[in-house]
DNA sequence: TAGTGGTCTAGACCACGTT
DNA sequence: ACGTGGTCTAGACCACTAA
């Protein structure tokens, strides 16, 4: 009765078959299929065989499982796209370029000094610290980066060198398990980031604005310049 | 022997006591936590229960395991981060506005008449038909969407009122589990767009291109913009 | 009430890494 | 050789939904 864990495991082949038919047509969104004691005697595995390959295919939003009701097709999949945000690092080594970084910026900074989005976000917090870096790649300005960190929160940050230790991985390090919210904006570019970058004022750029909490303090609020043509987003739903 | 089946599954009590060890700094990254068998014993359940708490901590990108070695905490999370785009529609109307769209511009276009960017992908199809929609939301103008489609794969695209029914919506019915890739760009609004936005030109804007997949051909390119201060994209990490 | 999915057990064999 | 995770079984009880 034990299984020979055949090169393609049991799941996955059941996987494909239901992925096969939902991209042939024969079962499109809103499709009942078939129960999971039906499919456990179609191919003939147990029913924890066949419930992780719906739960990993629902896991996908590929289906949409309700209980005491039945398993079926979903709706969305155009709806809801999924886009990754690297490291700077990465993204810039990953177009073949090589990375590096200059900070020019490093300074603890007064709380009534802080711009007012950041006063909203840092209210308990006495002692930040900003820093400004500027990300190459192959030489040429590729991001800017302003970040205010809440150093009560970590500590070691100010005696880093972050023209060789990126900002993120350091965080992360001290400040595991982080949770964030960001937005993406189109804006044009003040005249001290252009400068950074080397583009003109007013040149259309890509703003990502992130802050991020650790038991639910703001750790750190970080703000990443691009150019619009020299860098993208992008990604694969 | 059976369990229970408390409020709170084990499984889930499982993941929230690991995390709390990650949280609070007990574990950090890197380090290796107990093998699935000592689990197993510490929480009195089977190890079929502490695999599946252990797989969706890793499917969620907080552990890492290693067949033969053991499971740990991941270094990641700052560096991947995921936005979710969602349909337009949605977006407006969870901004608690009012939503209409307005198909200004629907035509069949031959191949030679296209953009360059266009040409390369819709290499192997004749039958192209372009529409121009306007969403709004509260009656403003919040987005252009331009998109050309292959209604060689979709014949009854161009027979749509697309002031009633969303390209995508309609899509995904005819085309169901699709694949594609897309780029947000940050650019000065042209003329004609920026007409319909009701901004001035060269406003920065955010441009989202995606073309999409099914069966290895594309079919369907679409330019979306949005005014960059009056829209946005958001996410949570 | 009958049928569905949600969860769990107490075993098992296997592939892989480390020793 | 040994311990790790990867997969699987043949049952089970429960919660939920629909008829």
């Amino acid at each position: 009765m034990s299984n020979k864990s055949a090169p393609t495991p049991a799941y996955q082949r059941i996987k494909d078959s239901i992925l096969a038919n939902i991209h042939s047509g024969i079962w499109t969104a809103g499709t009942a299929i078939p129960t999971e004691m039906a499919l456990t005697e179609t191919f003939g595995v147990s029913r924890m065989t066949v419930n992780r390959a719906l739960k990993e295919l629902t896991d996908e939003q590929i289906l949409e499982r309700r209980q005491g009701s039945g398993t079926f097709v979903a709706q969305n999949k155009f709806n809801q796209t999924f886009i990754t945000v690297h490291n700077v690092r990465q993204d810039i080594e990953q177009i073949g370029k090589h990375y590096h970084a200059n900070c020019i910026f490093a300074k603890q900074i007064a709380y009534d000094k802080l711009p007012d989005l950041a006063k909203s976000l840092f209210l308990h917090s006495q002692i930040l610290y900003e820093v400004h870096i500027v990300h190459y790649g192959d030489g040429e300005p590729l991001q800017v980066e302003r970040r205010i960190v809440d150093i009560g929160l970590v500590p070691d940050f100010s005696r880093q060198n972050f023209n060789l230790i990126n900002t993120s991985d350091f965080l992360i390090k001290k400040v595991p398990l982080v949770h964030g919210k960001y937005k993406i904006i189109a804006a044009n570019c003040p005249d001290d980031i252009a400068q950074l970058l080397g583009v003109g004022k007013d040149t259309p750029v890509l703003l990502l604005r992130r802050h991020t909490y650790s038991s639910g303090l703001v750790v750190t609020l970080v703000e990443m310049w691009q150019a619009g043509d020299s860098f993208m987003f992008e990604g694969v739903l």
